[in-house]
DNA sequence: AATTTAACCAATCCGCATATGATTTCCCTC
DNA sequence: GAGGGAAATCATATGCGGATTGGTTAAATT
């Protein structure tokens, strides 16, 4: 039942000739089904059949609508970021950003440039002047993706990119109502402090301690102290 | 020049109230300018101006073409992956999988399951059945995948995932030409039975170091030695 | 009876009309 | 003539219908 006739082989023949010439030109996607088969004289059940063959073979790949193409796979072009973000909780967030920040601070120690650390200065300056809860988040935002920009690595930029958008989305609308000020003495404005510090004296294991020790501050007030439970 | 009239600062206190009103109902899309205006009995060049100011405080955020929407940010709701890869280079994505698989595997041998592990082991054996480089890549593919899923950290698979596509982008058609057959004595079946065995141990500096020394193995075979230059 | 061919289905892409925020221009009023 | 508002215009994003494509089923042909 896999092989029947040898009008099958041959279709397979024929293809994978096609494939190797078509792999040196570069190409990837290769004509649809209908055309393919009239091209290459063989029945479209015959053709499909050897794709099948290819396919499960890891040489190809197909999707409705969109054509066959050479490769081992689609390569998805977008992440959904709702995808990631509707199967998760923010302690998984947490621990992520727990586990990626620290060292983004400490690739950024390494690679920031003086521009970098100046910007960051400012967001600082900015953080403590920041007269509103969402104000001072944007600032916030700005600053820790500042460090990931001063990582000078566009790969742990995106990184961060993603792994903020899902924080957003999964933590959204819960710190709103206490209070509309900014906190005076809140300790991010310490901890923000000594991150940049450690950046600018090309610190790396400080900036990346000290990202963790603030990092563990908000979790720490995320999640309501329960200090008696460990 | 900011206030010049009464009317701009009517249409802000107008604007406010139906903010207020519309926050409640928990939606974030306001109607279009051009109804808006007419509604609330301002003009559009007022609303306008109350808009601006709303936006500049982080109440709104306004995008040509798709509308105006209360909250701080757009949250974009898909990262590109080519955005990403087209800024980039294969070493800033190695750099990225030495900061973050390791990690990932450490909190895999944390939190894997006996059927996460099965799983592994079962790849195992595939990776060494392999007859072709592209077969070989497919499991050592999932076998990387399958470590990130043994983490129970959904954000963590997210985070993979695009680094995945990214360097499956980024590298794509490089080790295509050095012979059709797998390596007999690669380094990476012992690599990977010393990482699936330290998840397995619950080790989890173990594992973690073990990933740590694959990824080094391969980045030393991606990028030709110059051991002289070094 | 088997295979080829055609027809149909579900998912995707593409072009065009529409909607929306931003900007400019024109006109009216004082 | 100067200011302000309404309308026109622009640039971008969305929504929808037709065309395309892989997947499936039925008819036809030999």
């Amino acid at each position: 039942m896999d092989d029947p006739g040898n009008g099958c082989h041959a279709a397979l023949v024929q293809l994978q000739a096609y494939l190797a010439q078509m792999d040196h030109a570069g190409e990837t996607r290769l004509p649809a089904e209908r055309e393919l088969s009239e091209s290459l004289g063989v029945s479209r059940g015959d053709l499909r059949k050897a794709l099948a063959v290819l396919e499960k073979d890891g040489r190809i790949w197909r999707h409705v609508g969109r054509g066959t193409f050479v490769g081992s796979g689609p390569v998805e072009e977008t992440i959904g970021i709702s995808e990631i973000a509707g199967r998760t909780n923010p302690a998984d967030v947490m621990r992520a950003r727990l586990i990626l920040e620290p060292e983004i601070a400490r690739e950024a120690a390494l690679h920031a440039t003086l521009s970098d650390i100046a910007a960051m200065r400012q967001s600082l300056v900015q953080t403590r002047e920041a007269v509103t809860w969402r104000q001072y988040e944007n600032v916030d935002n700005l600053l820790h993706r500042q460090i990931a920009q001063a990582s000078r690595n566009n790969v742990l930029l995106g990184l961060f990119d993603v792994l903020n958008a899902v924080r957003r989305t999964v933590v959204w609308g819960r710190l709103r109502s206490e209070g509309a000020r900014p906190p005076a003495d809140h300790h991010s404005f310490a901890d923000h402090e000594r991150i940049v510090e450690a950046i600018a004296e090309r610190d790396l294991g400080g900036a990346a301690a000290a990202m963790r020790l603030h990092l563990q501050q908000v979790e720490r007030r995320l999640i309501p102290v329960r200090e008696a439970a460990e």
